[in-house]
DNA sequence: TTGAAAGCGCTAACAA
DNA sequence: TTGTTAGCGCTTTCAA
């Protein structure tokens, strides 16, 4: 910037005030710094200016999601992306894996760059180390699932309900026996779930069989073992309800081993890729991921833009998506 | 830094040195100085260090990207992130979505946060902007296309001898009217599958037909209607190689539309989830994403610590995947 | 409308 | 082993 000021004949603060096309600046003077600063190809410092700045923001956020490559996390990467975009802020993201110690590094990684805000989808039991951020000055919105700890803007999907639409959609094909396949019962997001089984179940007075209740399944593979044990069951399930995406699948390749997946109902939740080019297709309970991740998005830079009224929770509905596995009927008893 | 030098008793430098884990300091000094940092809950800023190191080294990297939420970004991304993170190099990204305009964009905003090296998936046709950014010390690798206008480090798949071996796989099973389906011809990679669908036919003895390759298909949409085209004519296509994901599934989708996919064998380059749940599985030429992002990001990161070697190009292998679709015969004639 | 001086948080260079 | 001083690239404050 001082090279620029030199080659146009002015102050740094002239060539500060082009730059940032603040108001009070002769024509003249804004052409000749634009024209030098353009011969002497300058690149303005970020760094150094949110470390000069009153406000000391950086126009950085950070993402903390479970899982880069895995569909959830990066639909709502980028549907984040795209508001960011839009305000001219770039973002940081990284994995968690489930990992709580990640988590952290993740946020001091990020604490330590001064991003002005955070979106977290939180893994461990306690969030209560972010006070720390927030006093700081660093905005934060959690998605998916709500923080412990610490009060703060979160967006969910409607899980509880969303499950017990599915399951309900189950019973009035007929079903009765049906299963409940359920991720780590540490992620609050599956506990709800699981409840929305619950619900459905009651209010159409059928009882849980506890031998239907598979939970903490943490891969597709413990989902795929755990309904290929149900199905030996002397009364089987007539129907699956697959807690999440990989459970889901899982779930599904049991059935297919089986031969049984035109047969035994399915209905998982979250939808997938090729969901709909199955045989049968796969009904699905999909969230709107799109939506939550602008929401967030959304939230965040109010927060980010000082507005300081009260946290809210943002409950997004969920769809259920009809395709085929979802509607095969009970056999007749 | 100040405050937490005052609560130790010790001077800047002295904080500075215990903070970065200098040698030469006594340990009685170096306790006082952790106990007041985590007293005063002392976050480093790191970019007022890297304004002020001799190197200007953020610890930041940035991902010029396609789509963050298509799953070929998405493995990337992650892969590069692994590489990242132990390094503790955090990761900034983007969606180009085959927009040049969106790739300068991109280079702009990461440029200005002055990261220390790039990973790009270019799009424009032109790339010799970044001669810019190389003379300003940014390093910058090249992943799935090359570039053009500069000269760089690259790393690609094996397009063109993989798409060879989809197409001889096809051609070993009696095939003789195979059809090509490709993306934008603008795209390198397109072109080297082409280039490898041509290969493979002429090694066989077999022509080329017109009428059997469809180039410029920007969606799942377009390479389903060229499929169903292609289904319609008098000497239909008894196999169909997908020169992308997308594309493959758009042909999948015209062949179960019209009943032939039991008939109609079909390669797809670049795998895709639940490919193997399909019936029939699909048959696929992989490339290995994982192996390419940590190709990538190492590179990236020899560069960054200063290494100066001649540029390299990697090409790196892809696998048939023969899962069903590949493997159905040729009709007798 | 323009500029000079100070200083954001940190580290390099040098001195004690 | 520890400290002092200067300054990275920029914006703020205040003065002209």
């Amino acid at each position: 910037m001082r090279d620029v000021a030199a080659r146009a004949g002015v102050s740094l603060k002239t060539v500060s005030r082009v730059i940032n096309r603040e108001p009070g600046v002769s024509t003249a003077l804004i052409q000749r710094v634009d024209a030098a600063a353009a011969e002497l190809d300058f690149r303005p410092n970020l760094g150094a200016r949110s470390l000069r700045r009153s406000d000391g923001r950086t126009a950085t956020i950070g993402l903390v999601l479970q899982d880069l490559a895995n569909p959830y996390s990066a639909s709502l990467h980028r549907a984040i992306e795209d508001i960011a975009r839009a305000r001219g802020v770039a973002v940081l993201s990284g994995s968690v894996d489930e990992t709580a110690a990640r988590e952290r590094e993740l946020v001091t990684a990020f604490s330590a760059r001064r991003v002005d805000g955070l979106v977290i989808m939180p893994t461990g039991t306690d969030q209560s180390y972010l006070l720390l951020e927030r006093r700081a000055g660093v905005a934060m919105v959690f998605v998916d699932r709500p923080p412990v700890g610490i009060e703060a803007d979160v967006v969910l999907a409607d899980n509880r309900s969303g499950a017990r639409g599915g399951v309900a959609h189950l019973i009035a094909h007929g079903h009765r026996d049906i299963a409940f396949l359920g991720d780590l019962s540490s992620i609050a997001t599956e506990e709800e779930r699981h409840r929305g089984y619950c619900d459905a179940m009651a209010e159409a007075g059928l009882p849980v069989r506890a031998d239907l209740v598979a939970k903490d399944l943490d891969t597709m593979d413990g989902a795929q073992t755990a309904t290929h044990r149900m199905l030996e069951l002397d009364h089987p399930p007539t129907a699956i309800f697959g807690g999440q995406n990989l459970i889901t699948i899982g779930a599904l390749r049991a059935l297919r081993a089986a031969r049984l997946q035109q047969q035994v109902a399915l209905v998982g939740f979250d939808d997938f890729q090729l969901a709909d080019l199955m045989q049968p297709a796969i009904t699905v309970v999909a969230q709107d991921l799109q939506q939550i991740g602008h929401l967030a998005a959304e939230t965040l830079f109010t927060r980010v833009d000082g507005d300081e009224s009260p946290y809210t929770t943002a409950v997004t509905p969920t769809r259920l998506t009809p395709r085929g596995s979802g509607e095969i009927r009970a056999p007749d008893r």
